[in-house]
DNA sequence: GCTAGATAGTCTCACGTGCAACTATTTTGG
DNA sequence: CCAAAATAGTTGCACGTGAGACTATCTAGC
């Protein structure tokens, strides 16, 4: 819980954690959004050292890779940066990167030649299956203090606000304007 | 979007030769890391609206507001770093801009002319209280998807990972050393 | 079938931020 | 009591990234 121990925070802060309005100040603490941002940071932070350190990749890499590594078949640029919702530029950058690291590969789409078909290459896919379960063992490391209902929960509660801030869809969404 | 046959070839033929087990992927959108991330960044963007363009405050400049502005004693801007998790470089630049700006005063600690201890000026508490209120409102409408027990249960999971992650200890941690 | 608008991807620019060096001060330990 | 380490805060530097301009291509409407 956000709760801490000191005096000042104890004596004013709202019985019911989820109270609109505490009386007349904000306890960041217990502010959504603000814990968001932090946990967001720290749990980013703590899976940096698999990705970076062992792979040399940084979170846009990652996301590409993790993206392409899901969907077996070859997709967009532009389809990465929806579904990850990643800036363009973001991910222009590191497919660049990647490319260069032959780690994934693109083939020109006769169909449209505005953009290119993205795929992991053998090197790729490698480190993919080498990184992915590594990466899943550190969530499960964060999450190990939660019981599994408890983690149920948190998915679904997740997955709710995601929803309501339309964030969900986006892999379908993606989908269907790809029609794939 | 022009998609079209191509892909369904496309894909079916993947398909077939590159996954012969879907067992041995990550499904980025079920990866609460990544999840948190996103939210995170959709929530930082919805509040930015009141912060920054109502009254022209960045995140940092916020996070020292409201740190402020809950502890009514002025306190120093490590105090600040260390409760918010942010870089003492960022909180620095955050109060430099909020001094010239007189949202924020500072005072020589003479026990220790190393460090300066901060407070909200009138003007900065005006805006504090003002800002605050606007903030938990959006607060409430990210989480209108939520029940009040939902919500309840989000704050409590949210807590037992910052806690398991060593986030909250940072207001005692801090008071401690601070010993204000 | 041509023009206007949309779209994919790249690139430049500006800016925020982490890092680390630096100054000034305090604390510690010999 | 002095030297060395620690700490508060500032600043220069490098880098990653979002915004937006730009090119090339495709689509739609007339």
């Amino acid at each position: 819980m956000a709760r801490t121990s000191s005096d000042i925070a104890l004596k004013t802060r709202q019985a019911d954690e989820a109270s609109p309005r505490p009386k007349s100040r904000l306890d960041l603490f217990k502010f959504v959004p603000f814990r968001l941002n932090r946990l967001a940071a720290e749990v980013s932070s703590a899976l940096a050292v698999e990705y970076q350190e062992r792979h040399g990749l940084d979170i846009p890499a990652w996301r590409v890779i993790a993206t392409l590594g899901f969907r077996n078949d070859a997709c967009s640029a532009q389809y990465i940066a929806q579904c990850t919702r990643t800036h363009k530029s973001t991910i222009s950058r590191a497919v660049t990167t990647l490319l260069h690291d032959e780690l994934i590969e693109r083939v020109e789409n006769e169909a449209d030649r505005r953009e290119f078909r993205l795929q992991l290459t053998k090197k790729g896919r490698t480190l993919y299956e080498e990184l992915f379960p590594q990466l899943l063992r550190r969530e499960d490391e964060i999450l190990a203090c939660l019981s599994a209902q408890e983690r149920k929960q948190l998915s679904a509660l997740l997955g709710k606000i995601e929803q309501s801030l339309d964030l969900i869809q986006t892999s379908e969404e993606a989908d269907a304007k790809q029609a794939y």
